[in-house]
DNA sequence: CAAATAGTTTAGCCTTGGCTAACAATTATT
DNA sequence: AATAATTGTTAGCCAAGGCTAAACTATTTG
């Protein structure tokens, strides 16, 4: 594997002649890099779907799919799939034709996942961005956002809430 | 369609409770920021292979499908195949068991991409947040801050260079 | 220069997350 | 109560992005 870190001889040169970004980083900590990535798109439409559900309940009363793909903006079919799978993966509760419930676990998991989207949301605001951009960047961005940067975040909300 | 905007009972006493989030958007606008986020999802994998490719030919002088492989934390054929689809989408050129270029399209998009990723690592970093988290954040974000959020970030870092 | 090693490609498999079309159940209207 | 409209399910299709195993090419080394 040539990963040898032996800098070409241009390096220098194409260094120099622009605002050129940070060297790479050691292999080990760049692959950690893209595998947190690919693991929170594992993750993350699975926790959408149930942050939607647990807020049409909070909101709306109950959750029905039709409300989802609605809000989704996608197909009926693709919801229902996507139930069967919440449901083998013990987050919601449903019964055909019927409107759904979330687990224990899934309520546990919209929970955080609400927080989550919350403080990133109220950051964004904070920071000065409009509401609509903010709401849509935050919808993506939440799913990549450690938990040390979003202890970060919400001090910077706190600082700019008084004053 | 079920999405009459008629909020149920509980709703004011759910609401009393908890610091529960903000209402649900227009059902328009949160359809939009699934969408945005749909998309994005659409684009950030070759994203980040053309920005990788980039920055492998910029520091090393020459990008070859192990170094990707490697870097990535994927197999060898899974980077085969992608730089077949990169190849069809007009962004790398390549010539069987030789190394890779970018085309005129593929510098572009490079450019941009590591445009961005640099400017949400170094806002991460003014933000606080310790650098090796900063990394693996940053490489998710950036494929869901707005060019809006990207600019208010810009500033951010400028605010904190000087002093 | 022949053999061994390293790098690349291909074939074939799998899961996820979309879609449409057809059908089934529920709910609303007359 | 019968019919119409809405909602939910199923079947079957597709592309993306992973994987392993096997074959092929290029490079290095004895
Ligand atoms: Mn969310
Ligand atoms: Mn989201
Ligand atoms: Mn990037
Ligand atoms: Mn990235």
């Amino acid at each position: 594997m040539s990963d040898n870190d032996q800098s070409h001889p241009n390096a220098a040169a194409s260094m120099s002649n622009s605002n050129c970004g940070d060297a790479l980083p050691p292999v080990g900590q760049h692959t950690r890099q893209y595998e947190t990535v690919r693991n929170a798109h594992e993750t993350e439409l699975i926790e959408d779907y149930v942050e939607l559900i647990g807020d049409l309940i909070r909101h709306r009363g109950e959750a029905r799919a039709a409300d989802i793909a609605n809000r989704m903006g996608v197909s009926q079919a693709t919801v229902s799939k996507m139930i069967r799978r919440l449901n083998e993966l013990g987050l919601v509760t449903s019964r055909p034709y019927r409107s759904l419930f979330l687990t224990e676990e899934g309520q546990k998991m919209a929970e955080i996942s609400r927080k989550r989207h919350d403080i990133v949301l109220h950051f964004l605001r904070a920071l000065g961005v409009n509401d609509t951009t903010a709401r849509i960047d935050a919808e993506g961005m939440e799913h990549h956002v450690s938990d040390e940067t979003l202890t970060i975040m919400q001090g910077f909300i706190d600082q700019h809430a008084k004053r």
